[in-house]
DNA sequence: AATTAAATTTAGACAAATCTAAAAATTATT
DNA sequence: AATAATTTTTAGATTTGTCTAAATTTAATT
């Protein structure tokens, strides 16, 4: 199948917004689209009965796996694009963005697959985001320290760092498992103390030192 | 000014259509377009008023110099990408075009230059059609002789085989010079001999001998 | 829990580019 | 030169993607 430029700019914007937020909004994506809110309910209808999204009625949405193969895609062009500005015709490092903005709708398959092989296959862009392969797999981000983790950003807990019955008592006791994700709504500089909130439930704080011993990977 | 794919894909049909015809029509546009003659009209109407086309109603139309401004550029576009699949990433010859047609609309000039520039300031394409490089200007094609000159296909005289007193008086007679523009309507197998279609005239004949000595560029 | 505030959706409109069918103009033919 | 045939244009609709303004729903606050 095929999409309209603005189908795919809507598909990547969400999936951009999903690994930062677990629910995207029609506001956020409005903003991030610079379009109107209305415009974004109208595209997400579409979307949605072409089952690109997942999308109930004032209640957010997220991309279907189709959806997320549909934005790897968009994705995997625009960033083979910065790569050839960059690498190739030694553009500055601000410059790629917005020409590969519009290289990246150029759809054709084989196009892309040969300019990867011309490129060396290469693993990650000019600013370092991993570019997917023809299969759509790309290098994972690495797991970070919760207390290294941005404000606001959705992030899905992937490790701890030790195994001591202490903190997983602890653990077990806060409701924080193995994939539990959740983002920090606030620190507090008094004691490094965060105020986490996980989907659903309400907020509650933990200690700088259980965060240090938490390791989280970014969303999706 | 920035122009739309549609506007840009009118532009270009009506350059490569101008190039073998005088008078371009709304059918011949809407054939090469595969589009409906009331959409033609439609779009040149448009195009009129950004004063890229000389359009009068029922009379065809021909590209202002600001539309060939703009035609050219496109067509530039489209070669560069075209050298650039075939040399770079190994396309065959006959894929290259339909690639080429989504790229050619990447307007940022800046990527064009440079990557003119990567390739080495290529002077014609894979299929031998010059390149016109970052002024628009491009190498003409060479005259042929007239006698050589396909039916139907506008061209320009360029030049005359001698300088013959009796040569000259003859297209003096018949309205022939540099520069006039003329097609081929028929040729009779009989003697040799072309019926010539000058713009706003009666169809004349002239002899093998004349068309022998007449010598003509390709329209555009 | 009721009210206010914020976010989201609907309703209706618009611009771009296209189409079909009918009308008008041009060109060709008798 | 009048009529027939062809070409071109107009009129009115349609699709895609967008907008504003009003209505609705959800979330926040007192």
């Amino acid at each position: 199948m095929n999409f309209s430029v603005a189908e795919e700019n809507y598909i990547k914007a969400i999936w951009h917004l999903q690994r930062y937020h677990d629910d995207v909004t029609t506001n956020l994506l409005a903003n991030q689209l610079h379009t109107r809110p209305a415009s974004v309910t109208d595209m997400l209808k579409k979307l949605k009965t072409k089952k690109l999204v997942h999308y109930e009625k004032y209640h957010g949405f997220s991309l279907t796996t189709e959806g997320k193969k549909i934005a790897l895609g968009v994705i995997r062009r625009h960033r083979l694009w910065e790569f050839f500005l960059s690498e190739k015709l030694k553009f500055d490092w601000d410059e790629v963005h917005e020409v590969a903005e519009d290289l990246e709708h150029v759809s054709s398959k084989k196009l892309i697959d040969k300019l990867d092989e011309y490129l060396g296959f290469p693993k990650v862009d000019p600013h370092g985001d991993p570019i997917p392969d023809n299969q759509g797999k790309m290098e994972t981000s690495s797991s970070i320290c919760l207390d290294q983790l941005e404000l606001n950003r959705s992030a899905e807990v992937s490790g701890v760092g030790n195994q001591s019955t202490e903190l997983l008592e602890l653990l077990k006791h806060k409701n924080i498992r193995i994939g539990t994700k959740l983002e920090i709504k606030k620190r507090f500089e008094f004691d490094n103390s965060l105020e986490i909130k996980i989907r659903n439930t309400p907020a509650f704080t933990i200690s700088e030192q259980l965060a240090k011993n938490l390791l989280v990977k970014h969303g999706k």
